[in-house]
DNA sequence: CTTGACCAACGAACGTCCTCGTAGTAAGAT
DNA sequence: ATCTTACTACGAGGACGTTCGTTGGTCAAG
């Protein structure tokens, strides 16, 4: 059982979030999505998903002719990774700054807040 | 006025938090704190610093002879690109999924989770 | 004056990331 | 059967990122 995965790239994350929106998708259908936000050859999108397959990022079933990619962790496990590994690169393992920062980042709403706050019990709840 | 600023790389990253922590300071002493965590070569570190100061990411003080180079941005602002950076890529703008994710990376002692509530406080009467 | 210490500058090497074009193969349409 | 379409595989190029060795300049001590 492989237990870490390398952090992904830029273009990596990206089609990750295709696959995590859409879920188990071929070539394609990935393509299909990013070219909606900005131009990409369909090649490019093979490419980058074969070597996800490589570092283990994404698994792909050959079944089909048209190989269908899905990602090999779900998104919270591959977030957690992210927000850890940029908590302690940026923030020297301080929580509080990288939230104060995440909140400065985008103004956050009255409504939203009290959701974060909700989230911070139900955490404190199962963390008990 | 330079508006804005390249996203620093890893190792740009791991030399902003040493100037930030120290202060403005020389190569010499930058590669004095770097190489106390892992294995680098002066001249590694001072590539580095003049590529940061190309980019803007540093600035530097040549009237002496040893250069003084000094972050360009306070630490606050270049965290905040970075969390908001992350937020968008990884997160889908998620305040609360990002804040989650950085509570189930490292685990948030309860007097944490207290400092934690209070910064939320803080930046709601602040954000009136 | 010569040597040695310290410094900035630069080029080069090597790897990774990202891109795309081309080639080859399989399947379906005419 | 041949043509067209859809797909994978592969290689190669260019741009960075990171590392380090070498060079040349300045200064102070011998």
């Amino acid at each position: 059982m492989p237990p870490d995965l390398p952090r992904p790239t830029d273009a990596e994350l990206e089609i990750l979030t295709v696959l995590w929106s859409r879920g188990p998708a071929t070539v394609r259908e990935v393509h299909e999505t990013i070219v909606q936000r900005r131009p990409a050859q369909y090649t490019t999108v093979l490419k980058l998903l074969q070597i996800m397959a490589e570092k283990g990022l994404v698994r792909r079933d050959e079944k089909q002719r048209a190989h269908v990619y899905h990602a090999s962790r779900p998104p919270e496990w591959t977030q957690r990774q992210l927000a850890g590994d940029l908590l302690q690169r940026a923030f020297n393992g301080s929580a509080k700054s990288l939230i104060l920062g995440v909140l400065s980042a985008r103004r956050a709403s009255k409504q939203e807040l009290e959701e974060i706050r909700k989230t911070l019990d139900e955490y404190e709840e199962g963390r008990r």
